[in-house]
Parts: structure tokens; C-alpha cells; sequence
DNA sequence: CATACGTGGGT
DNA sequence: TACCCAAGTAT
């Protein structure tokens, strides 16, 4: 038995039911779930997921919206500029693809906001192609099975890569499973902080376990801070937008945050990024 | 290659 | 409480 073959073995009996996984989600579906879960956890995701396929089942309908609904109805899922780039790939899809989503690696990638990851994800989980998709859970699953280690690098290496094209199984529907078992494990049992070894179908073959789980070594990895940042104040005017259904006063918008510059910086800043606009006057809105 | 970019739940 | 981190992308 290797490593592949329990996962997928383990998969088949622990996946998680969730919508984007369904037949009827379509390559739509999986795509926008791709889109909200980029650094975003599964739960907070549900709910917004269901309400915008509602809303939007078709590429076709989000784009005929203004971009505005589209971080309107985003909600506080955070990185609003996701729904930007997610309602410019349902104009481009619409324009380029005849409002179907591409299944080719290389014309999902060119899509805006679709990166690698996605592109692969979207051609793998929706149309069944043969590609390594490398997310975090699956990065974290290859370095502690394979390569020994706790934790993958930073960023992903040739070598890596190399190694995750040489595991891919030949059959593209095989490999379109391994693709997803292997992230479902690494999000399930081969979590970053507490790994469940106890439940891992792969425990006997993981080199990172046989090792003796050495902690990982080199520079910790770089936090994320957050409060009082330039990002912070950016989604406290937001939210202000967010929740007006008509254009703003300045001084409105100035009530959410208290630091002058700051929050001078942060609205030119979501002007330049196209998340809000000014209207008539000194007002603000969603675009 | 490093950094900016939201938000909230878990420990 | 403070820190970690979650299916990344663009620059």
C-alpha cells in the first residue's frame, strides 16, 4: 500500500459533504467556492457560498451585476478584493467563453484572481483534469509523508513540484481524487498545529512520523498582524459601505475610524483598488 | 522573494 | 490574553 492509495482509500469514506462537491455545484460552483475559500475557512464560507449561487447560478448573472453587489454580497468573508477579481472572471467568462467556465489549465489562469492553485483546482475538481494542485493542505501532507518535514517551505519550490507531478497518478480521474483526498486530509487529520496521527490511514508510511516529528527548523514563520493596520481600517470603512444602500457623507465614513491619516490612506487606497467610489459631492459608495 | 491584503474561531 | 492560521493572488 502507498500513500495515494490509503489516502484515496480514507477519503472515500471520511469526505465531507459539502455543496461545491455536489454534481449539480458545476464548474461554476466549484469555481466561486475556490474564490471565497482563498485564506478563508470552510464554515464562514457556507452560508455566503449558498446565498451567491442563489443568486448567481450562472457566470452570465454575476456579471451583468455591478461589481458593487458582488462586495456587497461578500460580505465579511474579508479580502473583499476576491469578489472584484471573482466578478471580472464572470465578465470575462461571459465575453471570452460563452459564459461557460473553461476547463484548459491555461485559460483559467489567465482569468483575474485565478492563480495557480485555482487554475488547477478548478481544471482537477470540476473537469476531472490531471494536474498537481498544490494548496496548503496538500503542500503540508507531502513535506511530513514524503519529505519528513513538519512544515513545507514558504513558497513552493521546483522541487517540490517536481515531487508532487511525479506522484500524480496517470489516470486523470485518479489523479483529479488524489488531489482532493489529499487536501481533505491535510484539512482533516495532517492539520498544521495538532496533527491527528492516531487517525491517519497513512501513519505507517509518513517519513515525517517515522522520523520522530522533529520540529520544524529554520525562521518561524512570519504572523500576520492586524490590529490597527492599514487593513484594519480599510474594513472598518468598508463595512460602513457595505451597509449603506445609498451613497455616504465623508464625515459618515470618518466615524469609523478615528486616526486622520490613516484613514485618509486607507480610503484612497480602496478607491485606487476600485472598492469604493466617490459620487456627487463628498460622498462614497460601492462601485 | 517579500509584502499587502480581512476576518473570526481555536487554543 | 495573545497568537496562530485558514482551499492564495498580485505586485
Amino acid at each position: 500500500m502507498s500513500v495515494i492509495e490509503v489516502t484515496l482509500g480514507w477519503y472515500a469514506e471520511h469526505r465531507r459533504d459539502l455543496p461545491w462537491r455536489r454534481p449539480e455545484a458545476g464548474a461554476w460552483g466549484v469555481l466561486v467556492s475556490e474564490f471565497m475559500l482563498q485564506q478563508t475557512p470552510v464554515n464562514r464560507v457556507l452560508p455566503v457560498y449558498q446565498a451567491w449561487l442563489e443568486r448567481w447560478p450562472k457566470p452570465g448573472d454575476l456579471a451583468a451585476e455591478s461589481s458593487g453587489e458582488a462586495v456587497r454580497a461578500w460580505g465579511r468573508l474579508g479580502y473583499p478584493r476576491r469578489a472584484l477579481r471573482l466578478h471580472a472572471a464572470a465578465a470575462a467568462i461571459a465575453e471570452r467563453h460563452g459564459g461557460v467556465v473553461p476547463a484548459e489549465y491555461e485559460e483559467l489562469r489567465a482569468l483575474p484572481g485565478v492563480g495557480d492553485y485555482t487554475a488547477a483546482a478548478v481544471a482537477s475538481f470540476a473537469y476531472g483534469r490531471r494536474h498537481a494542485v498544490l494548496d496548503t493542505n496538500v503542500r503540508r501532507v507531502l513535506a511530513r509523508a514524503y519529505s519528513g518535514e513538519q512544515y513545507p517551505a514558504t513558497s513552493v519550490s521546483a522541487a517540490e513540484r517536481a515531487l508532487a507531478v511525479s506522484l500524480l497518478p496517470e489516470e486523470p480521474s485518479r489523479a483529479a481524487a488524489w488531489a482532493a483526498a489529499s487536501m481533505e486530509l491535510g484539512a482533516l487529520i495532517c492539520t498544521a498545529k495538532n496533527p491527528r496521527c492516531a487517525a491517519c490511514p497513512a501513519a505507517e508510511l509518513c517519513a515525517w512520523r517515522k522520523a520522530g516529528r522533529p520540529e520544524h527548523t529554520g525562521p518561524a514563520r512570519k504572523g500576520q498582524s492586524y490590529a490597527g493596520t492599514d487593513r484594519q481600517c480599510r474594513g472598518a470603512l468598508l463595512a460602513v459601505l457595505r451597509q449603506a444602500h445609498a451613497p455616504v457623507e465623508a464625515d459618515v465614513l470618518f466615524a469609523a475610524w478615528a486616526d486622520e491619516a490613516q484613514r485618509g490612506r486607507a480610503l484612497r487606497s480602496l478607491l485606487e483598488d476600485g472598492l469604493a467610489v466617490r459620487t456627487a459631492g463628498n460622498q462614497y459608495s460601492l462601485p
